[in-house]
DNA sequence: ACGGAATGTACGGTGTACTTGACATAGCCG
DNA sequence: CGGCTATGTCAAGTACACCGTACATTCCGT
């Protein structure tokens, strides 16, 4: 579709999360380390379905973790 | 990652929104009618930037058009 | 009975999300 | 210093989201 006008809030929620690791989040959502990093680099937005997974990795909705221009 | 287990309220919410055709949907989304109706099919899940604009284009949030089996 | 609108199927093709694996660097602790 | 943890990069491969085009079907209005 386009070049990822997406926006996450990832990297900072895990620290508000006690320091969760890039490691744990990927085990956690089920990916590798690389997706996690990826992601926090913006390179990408992922799939609903890992979208739909790191929120609940967080206990939040999608909307609070991934963000798009727009509203 | 897996076999869609994502499911959505696309078509329903088509008819709620004063018979939006799929044409329609298509337009106001960016993406092609086929889309729709593989999306509506149930054949796999949209990115979830095309689920940001579906769901914008029914003034509503990502998981009140899509829900994943976990809660 | 003919025509158009809405929905659906079936191709092949492209871009990208995600993978595995290997290696680089910085910080911390013994 | 030597090793471990956390983060990051690069490269090649797979799976699938989305595209374009073309064609079939059903329904409705005229």
């Amino acid at each position: 579709m386009s070049q990822t006008p997406i926006v996450n809030q990832i990297r900072k929620l895990r620290f508000e999360h006690g320091e969760m690791t890039q490691e744990a989040l990927a085990k956690a959502t089920g990916v590798t380390r690389q997706t996690i990093i990826a992601l926090e680099a913006g390179r990408y937005a992922p799939s609903l379905e890992l979208a739909f997974r790191i929120a609940r990795s967080f206990r939040l909705r999608v909307e609070d973790v991934f963000q798009w221009p727009d509203s």
